[in-house]
RNA sequence: GGCCGAGUGGCGGAAUGGCAGACGCGGCGGAUUCAAAAUCCGCUGUCCGCAAGGGCGUGCCGGUUCGAGUCCGGCCUCGGCUACCA
């Protein structure tokens, strides 16, 4: 028997060997297949890496070792994600430079990542920080606003006086800065825009042909929000203005009874009635104080007439002109025609307010006797509809539509909820725009001269004076200039060309700018002339595998998919479409299970009672508070379906898995896992734990279990293996092992290839000489799981070259299958007997045996056979009667 | 409210419409040991039974089928995402 498996010092030893052999440069030259599987690069956040970063990584990685097997060139790389704002605010605290902060951030990540053992080729390591990438970040940019995709515009912000920032929409709480609890107002802002809406379409057809999980491809869907409609002109009464609405019910047009303004609509002072007009300006300057979440929050819908009127354009109608902030000024004419009949939100508030309801469809065709209680949101037919009357909605929608547009009073429109995508911040640690403005000054504005600056003639910064870097500040502290913190550094900000003045966009980048297109520039990293190769892109586009979390279904999928479609329109990739071909998102690991039970005035309340509330824990049966307090699995046991206290089995517990958070403290560490047992172990558990997909409770138990199995293929693989073939039973075995494990890991189900070479593995471990073709199998198999024990083994059983260089095992599919197989008998559905028959065995003979079964004939003997179903190989089942 | 997903032993989880519970954890019993840890072997859904054997079992109700964890319809519970988009 050999020395004792040690995975930190097989793990260590492998690590440095691949280091030293290069063993993951991705191969040169295009002779061979390619793959190019990739893993969202992680933000090298200063916590570290935690035990989800290694879930998707190690999926990734077992198809990228499994697929170089197969005889695949693979382009398997790994960055950073490293503009952001722990690391600015850690600057403000400390005074330390972002880039610092970040430099020692990835150099822990990557420390941890190379500590795993995964076959990255780390020659292609990119940091969205470096200015070798933010060059051509900015490059993408310009080619973009050349483009005519980014624009600037004013934009509704949220602007905190006090703080002197504008904050994110999660910052601000009933109209507060969530930091402080100073008053927050929405002002416009002036922002760079990008105008994805113009790939709406295509970014929606585009999912049509990409294999993602349906729930992302839904979520962008619903993200984009295509909606075909119609656009209907009311005129305002008394004056020139009309008013335009979007509707997709212009079938419902009789039903209008009012009209409804978002308050922050460019027509509402000229609608208003003296009379109204103190109400109406006190509304809208509530309406601006409110966040879009406070809006939306807020369940009582609120609003004040106008004291205007518009006309129907069908029928003439008198309509009165509300405001109201359920209407949102952002989407489609950010005005309404309100049909209360048939829209909820309208019922609503024409409830509300004393509003009259006209129904204008109804399932039958007949108006209904009695008023509507609810609105009827369902298509009908028409009714109250003059002319229209007895129209199915459909065919009333392109009727009436074909109708306004003849008339001049609308028209068919499309609208999307997809919004075009602010795209700058007023920070600082982002990718600064290349751009500059000219300026009127009289003097040297850094020196304090009064100046103009002329936003609407922005000028792009020459490619090859990229990158633009930032300037260095002793101070990151946000100031009182909402155009961000660059404002402040008036020598960066400022500069002459040609005897004029200029001054530079002080807005940055986003977080998703870098993220865009870094599997762009990991096909040609050190490129210096381009960003990269037109070679690089026929080679590698598209990504064929990508795993991350599915946090990234919308936002960064949706910006990448949308900045690769204008890479594409600028002829950049290869005429690949779409960058990612096929996604999976790993799911999320939880903490450990636990139990609690629940405490009011110090009782135990059972848990039947108990009921989670906004504010806590309750008891349902009076309203009071109740405790939550943890209990250790000893004191429990299962009664029924519930768990409960073994003290006390009347008081029922709940049992769940929380998230990982730092605040309950259960977060896992991987370093003090791979310390423990092994980088191989923790891989291999992380993927045995349950299906990829899956939401799943760590626990720490369970990691042992996988560390037994390393330490029996330790074992097998140490022993001096038989150099015999291997008995049938076991050849067999091996070669059904070879298929499950290469169709397991083909279709990403690696908890059920772990499971096979458990078996294969246990087979092996009862033998004294377990032959050396079915050792060697295993130990390939195993490999892209637990790589370095892999090697290491293959090491020992004689192998001078890495195992990741060897081809996959090839299965022989005659020995996949038994010559002999046992076949159930199901007598009335349930099972009464087993046939030992010869594979391919006929029905004849499978009846003949089963009848001469005496278990089984016992349970036909005095029926009537009514039926027998033979299916090949599987099973017989024969139906009685009597 | 909407969308997506999931409910199977004490626990994590397996099962192209064809033997429910593979594999692993935990538990129980045994071997080894002076003893323990580690390791190895056996048992382990549940109920009845000394046993042979049998009954019941995949959240609930119903359906399709010779046969349903799996397909269909209706619920319940949990989780995630989203939320007045006209």
């Amino acid at each position: 028997m050999n020395e004792r498996y040690d995975p930190s010092e097989v793990e260590l030893k492998w690590q440095a060997i691949w280091e030293r052999d290069d063993t993951f440069r991705t191969p040169e030259g295009d002779d061979l297949p390619k793959r190019y599987v990739l893993d969202m690069f992680p933000y090298p956040s200063g916590a570290g890496l935690h035990v989800g970063h290694p879930e998707g990584y190690t999926a990734s990685d077992i198809v990228a070792r499994y697929l170089r097997c197969k005889g695949y060139a693979v382009l398997h790389p790994m960055g950073f994600d490293a503009f952001g704002l722990p690391a600015e605010q850690h600057a403000i605290k400390t005074g330390t430079h972002p880039a610092v902060t970040t430099q020692q951030n990835i150099e822990t990540f990557r420390r941890q990542l190379k500590r795993l053992g995964f076959s990255y080729d780390w020659s292609r390591e990119v940091d969205t920080t470096d200015p070798g990438y933010v060059r051509w970040t900015q490059w993408i940019f310009l080619r973009l606003f050349e483009r005519g995709l980014a624009y600037q515009d004013e934009v509704q912000v949220n602007w905190c006086a006090a703080l002197g920032t504008v904050l994110a929409n999660e910052e601000v709480i009933d109209g507060r800065s969530e930091r402080g609890g100073h008053p927050v107002q929405r002002i416009p802002l002036r922002q760079w825009v990008l105008r994805i809406t113009q790939y709406a379409d295509r970014l929606l057809d585009g999912l049509d042909h990409i294999d993602w999980p349906n729930s992302t491809k839904t979520m962008q869907r619903e993200w984009i929000g295509r909606s075909v409609g119609a656009e209907v002109r009311f005129a305002v009464e008394g004056a020139d203005d009309v008013i335009e609405v979007f509707t997709t019910r212009p079938d419902t047009l009789f039903g209008a009874t009012f009209m409804v303004l978002a308050p922050e609509h460019a027509l509402v002072a000229e609608v208003t009635t003296d009379a109204q007009r103190g109400a109406v300006e006190a509304y809208v300057t509530a309406a601006s104080f409110k966040s879009d979440l406070d809006r939306q929050q807020s369940k009582q819908k609120t609003g004040v007439f106008t004291g205007g009127y518009a006309t129907n354009p069908v029928n003439g109608a008198r309509v009165p002109i509300w405001i109201a902030d359920y209407v949102l000024a952002g989407y489609g004419t950010g005005a309404i025609m309100a049909v209360p009949a048939h829209d909820t939100r309208d019922f609503e508030f024409a409830t509300q307010y004393g509003i009259p309801i006209i129904e204008v469809v109804s399932a039958t065709g007949a108006a209904s006797a009695e008023p509507l209680t609810e609105a009827m949101t369902e298509p009908g037919k028409a009714v109250n509809s003059g002319a229209y009357d007895g129209l199915e909605t459909q065919a009333f929608k392109e009727r009436i539509t074909a109708d306004l547009e003849a008339a001049g009073n609308g028209k068919r429109r499309v609208e999307y909820k997809l919004r075009d995508w602010v795209f700058s911040r007023q920070r600082y640690w982002g990718e600064p725009f290349p751009i500059y403005f000219p300026v009127t000054t009289d003097g040297d504005p850094r020196q304090g001269a009064a100046f103009t600056i002329h936003h609407d003639e922005p000028i792009a910064v020459p490619d090859e004076e990229l990158p633009l870097r930032l300037p260095d500040l002793e101070d990151y502290e946000p100031g009182d200039d909402p155009a961000g913190v660059l404002a402040r550094v008036m020598d960066w900000r400022f500069f002459q060309k040609d005897g004029r003045w200029y001054a530079r966009e002080t807005n940055t980048m986003p977080q998703w700018a870098g993220s865009c297109w870094y599997y762009l520039r990991f096909m040609d990293p050190h490129n210096e002339q381009d960003p990269w190769s037109p070679e690089a892109a026929k080679r590698w586009l598209p990504v064929d595998l990508y795993v991350g979390g599915s946090e990234h279904s919308v936002l960064h999928l949706l910006y990448a998919r949308f900045w690769h479609m204008v890479l594409y329109d600028a002829g950049l990739t290869a005429e690949v479409t779409e960058p990612f071909a096929r996604l999976v998102h790993q799911g999320m690991i939880l903490g450990e299970i636990e139990y609690t039970a629940y405490r009011k005035a110090g009782e135990l309340v059972s848990a039947e009672h108990v009921k989670k509330t906004d504010e806590g824990f309750v008891d349902t049966r009076d309203g009071a508070a109740v405790e939550a307090e943890r209990v250790a699995p000893e004191a429990i046991k299962k009664k029924g379906s519930a768990f409960v206290l073994e003290a006390d089995e009347g008081v029922v517990l709940t049992s769940r898995a929380p998230k990982m958070s730092k605040s309950l403290g259960n977060v896992v560490n991987p370093d003090d896992i791979i310390a423990r047992f092994g980088a191989d172990a923790l891989r291999t558990y992380e993927m045995f734990m349950g299906p990829l997909e899956a939401t799943k409770p760590w626990n720490t138990d369970n990691i042992q279990g996988v560390r037994r199995f390393l330490d029996r293929l330790w074992a097998v693989g140490t022993k001096t293996p038989s150099e015999d073939a291997p008995a049938d039973a076991l050849l067999r075995l091996t070669h059904k092992t070879i298929q499950k494990v290469g169709d397991d890991i083909e279709a990403m189900r690696f908890n059920t290839a772990i499971s096979a070479m458990m078996v294969l593995n246990n087979e092996l471990n009862a033998l004294d000489a377990p032959p050396r073709a079915s050792v060697e199998t295993l130990v390939q198999l195993v490999h892209p799981f637990a790589p370095h024990i892999a090697e290491e083994l293959w090491e020992r059983l004689g192998h001078t070259r890495s195992v990741q260089a060897e081809p996959w095992p090839e299965v022989d599919p005659a020995l996949t299958v038994d010559d002999v197989i046992e076949v159930p008998v199901q007598v009335n559905g349930k099972v009464r007997g087993r046939l030992t028959l010869a594979r391919g065995a006929d029905e004849a003979t499978a009846i003949a045996a089963a009848e001469a079964d005496e278990g089984i004939a016992a349970h036909l003997a005095g029926k009537a056979v009514v039926k027998r179903i033979w299916v090949q190989d599987k099973i017989l089942t024969i139906v009685v009667k009597g």
